[in-house]
DNA sequence: GCAAGGTC
């Protein structure tokens, strides 16, 4: 049997790529196969995976959540199909005339069970081919040369570790999430579901909510007094505070009880002057941080004002221009092959960078910091070196270069050295403190400008001097609840927990937001949320705990060792999952009421002033939001919302309507909107103007046209039924309007006048129907006749213009206004002079 | 339409 071509599959096309360049030396070119790139030279084969390009799932029967029983799939069988057609079509053409495969996915478990997907692919339609597997933590010459001349076996055992989860989480996850959403009777989109990542991570928010909730604040005082220096006329002043010792011997500086406040206060504001008892100075060393995994670079861009979204995905767009390596990696240690010195020489030549790389150039010795992570997958997130021009970013993604270059700046700067100056000054038996904190070495924080790195002032000052003392004020505060996880606290969090991996945690995150379990940014759990913990916690507590993580993570190990196979540890699970149906289902009931309730909670806003009931959000059938009453159709009180946003339940209530506040979340233009039926009586008072009455419901339910302004700033044309009758007609963003004295007399509603401010010429709009139909006769490419270009021209007129031999916009003004008002039916003479004008 | 994990 001839050997056929050689062929080398990566987890993702820019590896394969790389490879390609540096197993060819430069020479491979690029060809297309079913839409996937497959790099070529000599007789060598590369194509690059996206992932896992199959994935693993019940059998078709086990489709329909109503059907089958959710217990039920805790002994189906499961099942792995192509998720990535084309890449797996390709691949399957490639293998079946391949001589030799050699795996190169990532070099971690996922990398492994990858590669093993590859081989069972490879497997199907080439049967002896021989498989090779390669190991390198970085794309380098050196590395990836030295991994091809020695390669290795695939681990299957370490495969079968990441199987055994893939199968645990789809089992335990397939069947709690149905079991949950079929007892609220959450089918379709608003489906409830919980996981052994998100289920934990929820918890956390949940537990942080909770605390918040029993906190009790308690009043405490703080005393500060002004000291200053008279240093031969030139006064230095600070600010100092009182402390005490507390009964443990420990310096405290808040004053629990009012009275000893008062007295302190009391005393300070009756002397001038304190003496200092002691100085203490000393100097510290600041080192500067570790590079970039992702968890500190999403940090870091949080910082700046990202979200873990955002950063991740301009992270990944600079990735793939080939600016900075690969965002996702636990690394905090740089591979060997990375030279510094040889990285930094790459930004002197870049002005805005130029300063800094040279700067750094010119220390002796050159050692980046490392962090305590060191693994095998990826480098830590650094410059490639190549740098993108001012047009290729744009502002948000330069702003992330720029930090990840000033990262990688400051992993190979010097230390900063701060000068810490600790005052102590006495008066009438009280202690004052002041800390005074100085710059002595900028060292890093001169190429990383990211971390605070403000002094504070306090002036050099000897044992025994005498400060004059003034401005003593005593300030009332009370102990503040627990802060909220913001969305980078809350990964750093979950990393420590040990639950998620770098490349998901961002996006369970995001996924909490889309299943409608928290909201705002901090995120803030829903109340279903808090009902969908709890239930986990009665019923199911190792979904809601990170135990369950931990406990999967041994048992790979040990199927990793082979010390168990993956039915070993997948039946146990199975098992004990089976055990948790046993509670749920007997209390299915009782659990569904409660997820209701709390959906039904999340969505009230307050109640109905008709008839008692709930006032709800709702959507309308064109995916508008609004507020109606529960008991509808019984009772059909309804309140408008703004047209733009997702409507958020603020905690805060209107005092006069005890109605919840609503905030409408719109990304960058996200407002509040305040209570919605305050809103509804101003916007009726001030804006809502009849003009005439609703074509389409006026006759049978009394609706009107009213001339409207939405909380978005846009204005329409629309029925006073709202929503019950959703008829609009759209108005220019820009101008005021003016209702004229001219009315359409075929649709009986005043013509409309446009006026701007300076000198631009008012436009006449003219009849708000004729006005609509015209701009869709435009939009329909229908052309009409050329007189409905005319604004208070609309079709029908046109035709009746027509018919009086008036067919085109010369003819209409060369005719005189009487004439044609004669003719043409319902057309005054003024309305054509004003045609005549518009036509100008 | 479920999970979590890759990648885009």
């Amino acid at each position: 049997m001839s050997r056929g071509p050689e062929l080398i599959i990566t987890e993702k096309d820019n590896a394969a790529r790389r490879i390609a360049d540096i197993l060819s030396g430069e020479t491979a070119e690029a060809e297309r196969m079913n839409g996937v790139n497959v790099y070529k030279w000599g007789g060598k084969r590369c194509i690059g995976l996206s992932g896992h390009v199959v994935g693993v799932d019940f059998p078709p029967e086990y489709n329909d959540w109503r059907d089958v029983e959710p217990v039920e799939l805790i002994g189906a069988p499961v099942e792995k199909h192509p998720t990535q057609e084309n890449i797996v079509a390709a691949l399957r053409r490639l293998a079946r005339r391949a001589g030799k495969v050699t795996i190169a996915t990532d070099y971690d478990r996922e990398g492994e069970l990858i590669g093993k997907e590859a081989y069972e692919l490879v497997r199907d339609v080439n049967e002896d081919v021989p498989v090779d597997r390669v190991r390198f933590s970085s794309i380098t010459n050196r590395e990836v040369t030295e991994a091809f001349e020695n390669p290795d076996d695939l681990d299957f055992d370490l495969a079968a570790a990441g199987e055994a989860r893939q199968i645990i989480d789809l089992v335990w996850g397939a069947a709690l999430t149905r079991f949950l959403s079929l007892s609220a009777r959450q089918l379709g989109n608003d489906f409830i579901s919980v996981g052994r990542v998100q289920g934990p991570t929820l918890k956390l928010i949940v537990d942080r909510e909770r605390e918040i909730d029993a906190f009790d604040p308690e009043d405490y005082w703080e005393l500060f007094s002004k000291l200053t220096k008279d240093a031969d006329g030139d006064a230095e002043s600070f600010e100092a505070q009182y402390f005490y010792l507390d009964d443990d011997g420990t310096e405290a500086e808040r004053i629990w009880n009012e009275e000893d406040a008062e007295e302190a206060y009391q005393t300070l504001l009756g002397v001038e002057a304190a003496e200092v008892a002691s100085v203490n100075r000393r100097t510290r060393t600041d080192t500067p941080p570790a590079p970039f995994n992702t968890t500190q670079f999403i940090r870091a861009a949080g910082s700046i004002g990202y979200s873990a979204q955002r950063a991740m995905s301009i992270a990944e767009d600079l990735y793939t221009a080939g600016y900075i390596t690969y965002p996702r990696t636990d690394n905090t240690v740089y591979p060997d092959d990375l030279d510094p010195r040889e990285l930094l020489g790459a930004f002197e030549g870049d002005r805005r960078f130029k300063e800094d790389a040279e700067s750094l150039l010119e220390q002796e010795e050159i050692e980046p910091t490392e962090g305590d992570n060191e693994t095998t997958d990826h480098p830590p997130i650094h410059p490639t070196g190549e740098l993108p021009s001012a047009s290729d970013l744009s502002d948000d993604e330069w702003d992330v270069y720029e930090l990840v270059v000033r990262r990688f700046f400051a992993t190979v700067a010097e230390d900063a050295v701060w000068e810490h100056l600790r005052v102590v000054a006495e008066v009438e038996g009280l202690s004052l403190k002041a800390n005074g904190k100085r710059l002595l070495e900028a060292g890093y924080h001169d190429v990383y400008p990211y971390f605070n790195s403000t002094e504070s002032f306090v002036p050099d000052v000897e044992e025994g001097e005498s400060l004059v003392l003034s401005d003593t004020h005593l300030d009332a505060k009370q102990t503040q609840p627990p802060r909220r996880y913001g969305q980078s606290r809350l990964i750093e969090t979950m990393e420590q927990m040990g639950i998620g991996t770098k490349a998901t945690r961002h996006d369970v995150i995001q996924k909490l937001y889309d299943r409608g379990y928290i909201e705002s940014d901090p995120p803030r759990p829903t109340r279903l949320a808090r009902a969908v913990v709890e239930a986990s916690e009665d019923f199911a507590k190792l979904i809601v705990s990170e135990e369950m993580t931990s406990q999967l993570e041994s048992d790979m190990l040990a199927i990793a060792r082979g010390e168990a196979t993956l039915e070993d540890v997948t039946e146990e699970s199975k098992e004990m999952l089976g055990e948790v149906f046993e509670g749920l289902m007997e209390s299915r009931e009782e659990l569904g009421k409660q997820l209701q309730d709390s959906l039904k909670a999340d969505k009230t806003v307050g109640t109905c002033p008709d008839c008692g009931g709930d006032l709800v959000v709702r959507k309308s059938r064109r995916g508008s939001y609004f507020i109606g009453c529960d008991s509808y159709p019984d009772c059909t009180h309804t309140l408008p919302l703004p047209s733009t946003g997702k409507p958020l339940i603020m905690e805060e209530s209107c005092e006069e309507h005890d109605l919840h506040h609503i905030k409408m979340l719109a990304g960058r233009k996200t407002f509040v909107h305040g209570c919605p039926l305050c809103k509804a009586e101003e916007a009726d008072e001030e804006d809502d103007l009849v003009i005439g009455t609703c074509p389409e419901c006026g006759d049978e339910e009394g609706g009107e046209l009213a001339i409207k302004r939405l909380r978005s700033g846009s204005r329409l044309v629309g029925c006073t039924r709202y929503p019950d009758c959703d008829y609009s007609l759209p108005l220019p963003r820009r101008g005021d309007i003016e209702v004229t004295d001219e009315s359409c007399e075929e649709h009986d509603l005043p013509e409309l006048r446009i006026t701007y401010e300076g000198d631009r010429e008012p436009w006449e709009l003219g009849c708000p129907i004729c006005n609509y139909r015209e701009y869709q006769a435009q939009q329909n490419g229908e052309g009409g006749s050329e007189l409905e270009s005319i604004s208070g021209i609309g079709a029908k007129t046109a035709e009746k213009l027509k018919d009086a031999g008036i067919e085109d916009v010369k003819t209409l003004k060369a005719s005189e206004p009487d004439d044609i008002a004669a003719k043409v039916d319902g057309v005054g003479a003024d309305t054509v002079r004003k045609w005549q004008t518009a036509a100008d």
